[in-house]
DNA sequence: TATTAATGATACTATAATAGTATTATTAAT
DNA sequence: ATTAATAATACTATTATAGTATCATTAATA
């Protein structure tokens, strides 16, 4: 059972070695690519959704690449989970795919939710920039 | 992103049904999946588990069922997690199918690990009983 | 303006995990 | 012998994961 999926981390790895290796500047996929070993198609979609999603700016054409769309230090864990693998659900009670009638006073639920919040609190506090710092 | 699946949930809900209705007693599969309506052959194989685990204890022919073989109160969430869903790893750094060979020093890793061990201490304080008690 | 070096969009594929169902065998009480 | 339970195992459908492949678009620059 994974917690982070491989997209995240591509996605996580990717993001540190910009931040480190160019700060403000752009980085082409290739760059990335060699340093890091990852599967340069792969990569590709990945920083690509990256883009769409507001984390980092593409830059077509020659001398193109990619770059910080937010700063290093206001990207955090769960932006990027929750770019590729969704909203991190600790509660999932379901009944036969039909809303389980117990919600409410689920004694299960409400104990789930507050791990949950514990975690998203914790993931939260992880940003490239505190990483790039603290290693 | 989930992170309870539906076996463990089921099997969850089976566990608290049987310490709310039998406590000690035998409980057969029907009964549960007529309270709690379950789909059966997939219950069946989830508590057929739980025995083959050791948390419930089978007993075959007329008059059979399960019961408990651990007391619910030494039942933790996490005991049900790991049955079905393995290991919960929050740090599955890999490197195109092998270990990544940055994993001793990983700042990323270092953090994950320690969400890992709170989130694996507060499932491991979740237990029937306890629910049982607190709802 | 043609070339080149970059990303963008989209479709495709393979494998594993999830969420079940179905069938036949075994066991134990009565 | 009958009956009421579980055991074992195989099967299926859907979704998620982890990629690959192809063709289009853009922007710098020679
Ligand atoms: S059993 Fe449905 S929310 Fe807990
Ligand atoms: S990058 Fe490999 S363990 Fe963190």
């Amino acid at each position: 059972m994974n917690f982070i999926s491989r997209d995240t981390d591509y996605a996580w790895r990717a993001l540190m070695f910009m931040a480190k290796n160019a700060g403000e500047g752009v980085v082409t996929v290739d760059e990335i690519v060699q340093e890091e070993y990852l599967p340069e198609r792969f990569l590709r979609r990945i920083v690509q959704k990256l883009a769409k999603k507001g984390i980092l700016v593409s830059h077509k054409g020659k001398k193109g690449g990619f770059s910080f769309a937010k700063s290093p230090g206001k990207i955090s864990l769960i932006d990027i989970i929750k770019v590729f693998q969704g909203n991190v659900d600790f509660t999932n009670c379901l009944l036969k795919g039909k809303v389980c009638p117990n919600v409410k006073k689920c004694a299960l639920r409400r104990k789930l939710q507050s791990i949950s919040k514990t975690v998203d609190k914790e993931l939260r506090g992880i940003t490239i920039m505190s990483l790039l710092k603290g290693s």
